[in-house]
DNA sequence: GTCTATAAATAGATAGAC
DNA sequence: GTCTATCTATTTATAGAC
């Protein structure tokens, strides 16, 4: 049945997407909100408005519940990645890359996980889309770092890995939730702290 | 009975409190190993080598374990503070601190909590202990902070809150992690290489 | 596929004897 | 204070009707 469909199992797929949308959806969210523990399949159901054992028709596992959202999150990204103009140095991609996952962060549609989880854990790694969304990401960030390391904007005695892994640790930092809740600061004063600590430091330049 | 000891009564307190020293010594290589979520009380009990109800004698409940993990976490940071001479800048005694958190963090003895488990934080809001604790190291490493910045060694732009928040959240910075399993650094370069993201940033300077 | 109802397992906390 | 045994609540996951 390959390249064969009619209008009416077309439909259905739609909905049935639809709906893996929603859910995938509020998995988001609540990821974002209280972190994957913190967060039950019977809260997801009702937030959904369905009952959880049709979610777990469509998701084997609370694990593979979080290993979709995460896949949405790494598809998130990577077509912001794309919109980014070719014409921009690689250290203003990298650090526009940073503004965004803290706009998204401050949102609160950054969804996290803890790193401990081993059941989670190995169920991400043997997640295909998660695994390639997740290499192809850092590939084409590791491109810029190198660029940006060559055009002498970023530190050169930093290998790339460890640019790359501090970057990612802008999508789970403690320190945007931290100024948010002190109420002092903007979310727009948030983010240029902490990209001026990222980029800049904290020493005086 | 102020004032007033006999021996046979400071021996049970020795006892009792070299117990609860091996619990919360338990407590703290668990909180580091797997963080709060992860850690059953069960297995503080197994590993402490006492039933679960004893356990329960001495500590009210799981987040009042973790608070007393905290709270000896903070014992621990004032008194390597007080260690540091006061012949040393502000900004080197910065340094040598987050150096010293990172240290404590290679050696896997640094336990982390989830800022989102409510709970957890309001059990810690009202520990006296806990919140005093914070208070002085915060204190102290406020003023530092301050001095560095008149010194012009800090970036005068950054609020002393926001680069305070930025130096704890070294405790729990992942990027540490991530680097010691990829196996490519040893303990010393990757204290060397987050020394230097957080302190001179990203960029070349 | 969606539902109701329930299984199965886990974990925080406690009763009561000693 | 320490123990064994148990309670209670929660949560992941599934059975089975429709």
């Amino acid at each position: 049945m390959i390249a064969v469909s009619t209008g009416k199992i077309s439909f259905k797929e739609q909905m049935l997407q639809a709906r893996e949308d929603a859910i995938i959806h509020t998995v988001n969210r609540l990821l974002a909100e209280k972190g994957f523990d913190a967060m039950t399949v019977d809260e997801v159901a009702a937030a959904v408005g369905i009952a959880k054992a049709s979610l777990y028709k469509h998701f084997p596992s609370k694990e593979d519940l979080a290993a979709a959202a995460m896949v949405r999150a790494l598809e998130r990204a990577t077509s912001y990645l794309a919109s980014l103009s070719d014409d921009q140095a690689a250290i203003d991609k990298l650090r526009e890359v940073v503004r965004w996952t803290l706009q998204v962060k401050l949102a609160g549609e950054m969804p996290s996980l803890p790193s401990q989880n081993s059941s989670l854990r190995s169920t991400l790694l043997s997640n295909r889309q998660y695994m390639d969304g997740l290499m192809a990401l850092s590939d084409r960030l590791g491109g810029w770092i190198g660029q940006a390391q060559e055009a002498g904007h970023l530190n050169r005695h930093l290998p790339p890995i460890a640019v790359l892994y501090t970057l990612y640790a802008r999508a789970c930092d403690p320190v945007v939730e931290f100024l948010k809740v002190g109420g002092q600061h903007s979310d727009e004063d948030i983010m240029r702290l902490v990209l001026t600590s990222c980029f800049d430091g904290l020493s005086a330049r």
